[in-house]
DNA sequence: AACCAGGACGTGA
DNA sequence: TCACGTCATGGT
């Protein structure tokens, strides 16, 4: 059985760097195949840079919720053109004005209330890295988002676990199919050395992995993405 | 034209 | 605890 570095050797050989987390404030183009459309920066770990360009991550992280992410930029652009990436401003922006400008990313009743109560919390951070736990008893923030926005936004060395991770690996036999998110991060973490650019890498070409895998006809053997299909 | 996407929450058993 | 329904738009 492949350990979990060679799996992440592999992948990465495969795709190369994945330049997450895209910015719509980034003019930087995504040279891998699948995916969409621009703000990716491959090989260069120096973003977010700005107080903004962080802001702007978790609200990503919160649209891109059971959402494809071109769907995700849109809604994103959508609220640039409004200026609201801004704590302040964003909770002074009108709801339904809101709710109109994320439409695109769907779930846009719930997702408005989020981003409003994720704000409130970001202007209260006053620039100081939140914990995990803050992030959890916030309502609308899971696991998974609260280990995006970490990663990717406030570069802490977290593991991400998503619905492909668990497939990837329970198929390599790593896990149990219906193993919870936090057994499976420990799996990582313990078995990888804590390296920020590397947690964002691997996460990045598990979602490539995914995305490529899901289009193709022959699928990639035992890293395969899709459940076998009943054979009637 | 179903199916699913870079999930999370509420509910009842 | 846990299995299941709900939320919603847009690709393929």
């Amino acid at each position: 059985m492949k350990t979990i570095k060679e799996i992440y050797d592999l992948f990465l050989k495969q795709y190369g760097p994945q330049g997450w987390w895209p910015l719509i404030s980034h003019k930087g183009s995504n040279p891998t195949k699948s995916g969409s459309i621009n703000g990716y920066h491959p090989g260069d770990y120096t973003f977010p840079r700005t107080r903004e360009q962080v802001f702007e991550i978790c609200l990503g992280t919160i649209l891109g919720q059971n959402t494809a992410w071109p769907n995700v930029e849109k809604a994103l652009l959508n609220l640039n053109k409004l200026d609201v990436i801004d704590p302040k401003r964003l909770l002074s922006l009108d709801e339904d004005v809101l709710k109109d400008a994320i439409r695109p990313a769907g779930y846009f009743n719930q997702k408005a209330k989020k981003l409003k109560g994720f704000a409130k919390f970001f202007l209260h951070l006053r620039g100081r890295i939140p914990k995990r736990q803050e992030l959890l008893d916030i309502w609308g923030i899971g696991p998974e988002t609260a280990d995006s926005m970490l990663l990717y936004a406030f570069k802490v060395p977290t593991f991400v676990i998503d619905a492909y991770t668990r497939r990837i690996f329970a198929n390599l036999g790593h896990i149990d199919e219906k193993a919870d998110y936090e057994h499976i991060k420990a799996l990582f973490e313990n078995n990888l050395k804590s390296d920020l650019i590397m947690f964002q890498e691997y996460h990045a070409l598990i979602v490539e992995h995914a995305k490529t895998d899901r289009k193709i006809k022959s699928h990639s053997g035992d890293l395969r993405i899709r459940n076998r299909r009943k054979t009637s």
